[in-house]
DNA sequence: CGTGCAGAGCTTGTATACAAGCATCTGTCG
DNA sequence: CGACAGATGCTTGTATACAAGCTCTGCACG
């Protein structure tokens, strides 16, 4: 998933900023981003910057017209749709992959895991951090950890789309509960059950999104070639 | 997941051209890449060159090495086995949406696609990308066409621990056949039996990986942090 | 003959300069 | 007052210069 090798480099850190500044929302979608004002910003060259845009580009979460602007892209629905489709198809491929002994020291983890979501209070942003962990280490346990990183990659959109629902009413609460549902079926080694507790938990989180769309239009790419505007200002620090 | 819009930028050329020259061997697993000398050869400078290297690298195609270089991996049976089980799932996955009533147009694509594997003879390459369209269409017709975009991004090694296999005597035959009884079994609206041969068919696929690295291990890593050596020269064109 | 050290020649990372093109603002004209 | 045209300032794409660091060669020395 990482791009380079382990030395550090400013443009590591600088991508790993901005990827994070638009998951996390606050880079709006739709929000113009200068290269050189970035840079400057930041405190470097167009070079690093430029280089992270690219990457980010590659992934779909910013928009780069050349000699125009480049631009966080605004969610898209159907790109949304198609990392939930990505993302139930391995989560649940991954739970007919589950050894007959589980791993321990993962479902040390994982129950840890689980009573620090149900600590985790009104901090969105921290629940979204552990709810990444937990779905990564169920994928571990069936020895496809790895294989997360390609999901994790490809749903951007869909993260960006879950954060806007979890700023609105729904409570954290709930999927906690889900979550420890899930686990409690696999330590049972109920299959069948882990699957349908984890397919229900997935459309739970996806059918937010159409609710949100109704009330943020704004925020979604309405046509797939939307029109940019450069002169909103990005203020994000 | 191309990473630009519209607009042609020697660096798309430049980076659809690496990818091609990496997916299809033609620049083996080891081999040394300066930025310097494919900018050279190219008749451009270091910049869109670098550019490229840095989305191949994300994509696990290349390795590049801060101050001593970069490399075009070497196949890695871990990142094999990854992408095959991604596949696996999401085509699998695929199968299950199936509408009633198939898109005729697609299924025409489909039927032709066939033929012309039948008729590709002893052109690997040809059949190769044949078999890629195959695929995506079948992902279209559940209309999954763009998650297919996603798995396309991860199989990198897996593509080309296959071509390593179609080297060596298996047929593409075998796999043309396998091809028509997938589809047949879609047309007949028989969802477990096309499963079933999909399954079959993608792990045929895998397991002529095993052998093929038996027989050529410098080809795949061995230590996830393989030594690289510079001075092994690349000679592509 | 083996070993160690030093320098040269690569490498990639970053900064900067220039090129080409789009968007917007301003001034002018109808 | 409205519309059109040109200049201006911004954008990204590419080329080049410099910096920092690793590898390897060659020579001196034990």
């Amino acid at each position: 998933m990482a791009q380079s090798n382990g030395r550090r480099t400013s443009r590591r850190d600088i991508y790993l900023r901005l990827r994070q500044l638009v998951l996390t929302l606050e880079l709006a979608p739709g929000a113009a981003l200068s290269e050189n004002e970035l840079a400057a910003s930041l405190g470097v060259s167009r070079t690093p910057v430029r280089e992270s845009l690219i990457l980010l580009a590659q992934e779909g979460l910013v928009q780069v017209f050349p000699k125009i602007g480049s631009f966080v892209s605004r969610v898209d629905a159907a790109q949304v749709a198609d990392a939930q489709f990505l993302r139930e198809a391995v989560e649940l491929a991954s739970l007919e992959d589950l050894p007959e002994r589980l791993d321990p020291e993962i479902v040390e983890e994982l129950r840890d895991n689980l009573e620090r979501q149900r600590r985790a209070g009104p901090d969105r942003e921290e629940f979204f951090t552990l709810d990444e962990l937990f779905h990564r280490d169920l994928m571990r346990l069936s020895g496809h950890g790895n294989s997360w990183a390609a999901v994790a990659a490809a749903k951007g959109h869909l993260d960006r789309a879950r954060r806007l629902g979890l700023h609105g009413h729904e409570s954290p609460a709930v999927f906690a509960d889900q979550h420890h549902e899930i686990l409690a079926a696999i330590t049972d080694g109920d299959t069948p059950g882990a699957r349908a507790r984890m397919r229900d938990h997935l459309r739970a989180v996806f059918n937010d999104i159409e609710r949100i769309r109704a009330r943020s239009p704004e925020l979604f790419a309405s046509d797939p070639a939307t029109v940019p505007v450069r002169r909103s200002v990005v203020v994000w620090e």
